[in-house]
This record gives C-alpha cells, sequence and structure tokens, in this order.
DNA sequence: TTAGTTATTGTTATAATATAACATTGTGTA
DNA sequence: TACACAATGTTATATTATAACAATAACTAA
C-alpha cells in the first residue's frame, strides 16, 4: 500500500518556514523561528531536516550549511541536486535544466564507478550583482 | 615580478600531512597530527587550509567537512573541483576528467547566471564496495 | 638601512553546527 | 488489545569554525 509522505508536525511547521523563505535558512536560524511554536532543541530540528532532505522535500546546501525548499517538483527524492549561489548577495537558486541533469546522470569516470547520487553547485555573480 | 606560492611553516606542515593521507583528513584530526610540531590551536590549522585551498594545493570535500591534496597538477586555483565519493568506505578521488570540466565550464542556465567555479560531488560505491 | 606595510603567527575565548543517549509519546496495524 | 515502529522531548556533549587582539616575520620602497 503506497503512501505519500505527510509530515509530521514538526516536519511540516520546518518546512513551512523553510518554503516560505526566498533564502536558504540555517538550523539555528530555523530553531529561532520555531521555538513560539514548542520547538525547543537543535535535535528537533536536525532530525526533521533530516527526514524532508531524504524525503526530497529540501535540499542542504552543503557550502553554507542552509537547507531550502525543493522547487524541482518532480524531484521526490534528492539524488541529483544543482544549485546556483551568488557570491556577493547569497542568492541560491535551484538549477532545473533537462541537459545538465541527463549529462551528470550519465557521466562514468575511468574508474568505473557507479554513481547514484550527485550535488553540483556554482559560483559566481547573480544578475543584479555582476 | 611573479612569485610560486611558497609554503609559511604551518602551510608546510599541513600539507604534507594532507598530501600523504589517503584519505580526505579533517580539521581537528589534523590539529591532532601535527601538536607534536608545535601547532596547537585550531585556528592555526583552519588559517593554514584557508590559504592552502585558495592556492588551489588542496581541496575541501563539502559534503565532509574534510580536505584532500589537489591531485590534478595543473589545478592551481581552485574553480573547477569534481570528486567521487563512496558511500561505504567513504573514498574519495578527484575526478579528472576533460569532457566534464568543459561541459561544466561552458555550462549557462537560463537566469543569464555567470559562473565563475563550480563544485561537484558524485556518490555511489566504488569498485570494492559494489 | 630603515621605516612603513602586509602577511603570518600565537593565544584565549567563544560561536556555530551537529549528534549521542535515553525516556516518552503517538500512530498504524495485526 | 497489544505489538511494532516512527516521531518526540530532553539533557548533555561532540564537532566544526571564527572573533579579537597582541606579537613576530617578511616584503617594499625611500
Amino acid at each position: 500500500m503506497h503512501k505519500e509522505h505527510s509530515l509530521t508536525k514538526n516536519q511540516q511547521i520546518i518546512f513551512d518556514l523553510i518554503d516560505k523563505s526566498t533564502e536558504p535558512l540555517k538550523a539555528y536560524s530555523i530553531l529561532f523561528n520555531v521555538q513560539k511554536k514548542g520547538i525547543k532543541a537543535p535535535l528537533q530540528v536536525y532530525r526533521a531536516l533530516d527526514k524532508l532532505v531524504e524525503i526530497g522535500k529540501i535540499h542542504k546546501i552543503e557550502s553554507r550549511n542552509a537547507f531550502i525548499a525543493c522547487h524541482n517538483s518532480r524531484c521526490q527524492v534528492a539524488k541529483a541536486t544543482a544549485f546556483s549561489i551568488c557570491e556577493i548577495c547569497e542568492k541560491v537558486t535551484e538549477i532545473s535544466s533537462a541537459g545538465l541533469s541527463k549529462y551528470l546522470a550519465n557521466f562514468k569516470d575511468k574508474d568505473g564507478m557507479k554513481y547514484s547520487k550527485y550535488n553540483l553547485e556554482f559560483f559566481g555573480l547573480c544578475k543584479k550583482c555582476r
């Protein structure tokens, strides 16, 4: 019996916050913002974040230790992610390019490594900051 | 007058350690290993790491908070990095593929963002762990 | 060479990010 | 109901990284 991932209370609170945000959020900034909703401890935040990442509702921007909601509608599991990051204003955008994802999904290195997942972060200047 | 980046004492000690290592090293593991050489504080390690990353002698594996020596002979500045990471044994290898680097260096997203740098991390199982 | 400048170092303290361990509560299901 | 399992709550602590400032070394130009 298949079941959509319905979020639990804490997961929903934290997802809503991230989803509303226009910028990536850091764990302790999330914690600060949900304390009035009864989430008091870092672990409660990290557990929800872990789960949300696992089911693909959010992504972690590794170079920034921050989290953004997935805006790639078909992305149910986080196995192929690409972002652009502005080095001045820190704006982060999820890249949705069929060509890019096809190229990377098919990429094989010479060691014969089989890849099940990748994360790509581009850095540069966004239109506004250029 | 051009000058090769000659490393300072601390930078050299820390680079040697990373360069000899067969696996990525974490900052506090580095600290532990160089204490007998007189490097006593985290900041001394982080400062050397920052500089070594800046001049391209080492790379940071963002998803692991760990550092490896650059084995891409021509890589003097860290602006285009790609790694494969085994999710079981945690072996990390720098990918050196002309095709890949060319594809990514030329990649332009639809927002017209101009990229000056990227970091790509592939995850999967290495030959041994498959 | 000497002063000015800049990079590097040393040091203490602290900030920011993340997990361990364990008791408790809720939720779905047989 | 009772079992299994996921999620929660809580305290403590581990891990990763930087702030602030004083001291020293290295480079540059008059």
